[in-house]
DNA sequence: TCGTATTCCTGACGGAGCATCAGATACCCC
DNA sequence: GGGGTATCTGATGCTCCGTCAGGAATACGA
């Protein structure tokens, strides 16, 4: 990898955008581009990710299809810059959820408040969130490393306070499968509650594998 | 709903397939459906959902396009069918799973199986359980009933072995959440291994979960 | 065995969305 | 107000979609 490979690495890290041209967007282009991000998010909230189409995108920001195409490739990018905007935003936020916690004097009620905040973060960016599961159990790395990275926060908080406790099993794994599962009842979360399952009763639920998991408390 | 609309459903589960003209498909006919459908499932294990398109079904299947949609009106309903056909197949086997076990004399042997008998099973069948997963998470209600169909068995088994041992909580909520556990797990199953998380360690630190959550065994 | 009816397959086509570019428009700064 | 840059979009060739009419394969009765 030579230098310039790498300045553009960090180009790319630091936000500093390019349009398809070339050209560094200014205040409109942002503009713009926030908007379609913006469309994105509530088509997603509608259609299918399989049926989210270029067009719909540019009807719903107002624009016409060649304007999307200045700031991204396809729409895979465009979920792509969401979900990453997502993670930086949250990744720290994710952390605190389990620390900011007195896992000590009351681990039933810590557990609970982490259980919720995974649901309701879940629940407030569902659209985004459940693409990126999406494309992460179907393999693609970029969507992996950014779920992986929104999540690591949460996980090696919870890695951490299993391995202060000494529980038996592997820290690691039972941190990783603990986040695993409360993504996937957020996911699922509607499923569950037709069949009979109340929101508080999943929490309830959810709280106890992550105190019998993780703190080791029956 | 009138009587001939009953005898229609009745039909479509009978699996009294009709093509796209109408007539009943014979010998020849159900091998090139099934030619498509295995054609699908091929595919569905190098692309994404989102990218697989009819064409290259029909390429794969070594016939034309036009002969796809004489047996499926689009793609979602090729994969319904498999779907459709896994859970036939297996929704005994997986209770089964369960219910085949001695758990009062070995809780932790039964819980293995059951972690490595589901996540084996999923990785039998990945491309067409990822798509069900998806698609439930989307909403999709045909989908979503397949999967609770498919996943019932199991799911019913590990909520009367709760309930039968009394343990806190309530039964439905705990063998769902753990079933669904289950199933991401299967689904994250590479991006955990990459973390440095064994397939052992992982079958581990489930079946702890199981035998925790669903037996109240520590 | 042959003729015919039925089942099955596919080439060809109009339509929709994709991705690109050149030219038009809006904005900024002097 | 004029010149220059940033931004947008109509027009376009292309791929894939979904449908049909008609041709090929097969079953079946005599």
């Amino acid at each position: 990898m030579t230098d310039d490979d790498d300045a553009q690495d960090l180009d790319d890290d630091a936000q500093n955008l390019r349009a398809s041209d070339g050209r560094v967007p200014g205040r409109r282009g942002l503009a713009t581009r926030q908007k379609m991000l913006d469309a994105t998010g509530v088509l997603l909230d509608t259609v299918a990710y399989r049926d989210l189409k270029v067009v719909d995108i540019a009807r719903e920001a107002g624009t016409s299809p060649a304007t999307f195409y200045q700031y991204f490739p396809d729409v895979e990018a465009a979920v792509l810059a969401m979900a990453s905007d997502l993670g930086d935003a949250w990744h720290e936020d994710l952390s605190k959820l389990v620390t900011n916690r007195d896992w000590e004097g009351d681990p039933d009620g810590s557990a609970h408040r982490v259980a919720d905040g995974m649901l309701e973060f879940w629940t407030l960016h569902k659209p985004v969130l459940r693409v990126l599961d999406m494309a992460s159990m179907e393999g693609d790395l970029r969507f992996r490393e950014i779920r992986t990275n929104l999540l690591a926060g949460a996980t090696e908080a919870l890695m951490d306070l299993a391995a202060e406790r000494h529980i038996p099993g592997d820290p690691m794994a039972s941190a990783g499968v603990v986040v695993g599962m409360l993504a996937h009842v957020a996911n699922h979360q509607h499923g569950l509650e037709r069949w009979g399952v109340s929101h508080d009763v999943l929490v309830d639920t959810v709280a106890g594998i992550i105190r019998r998991t993780i703190l080791g408390v029956v």
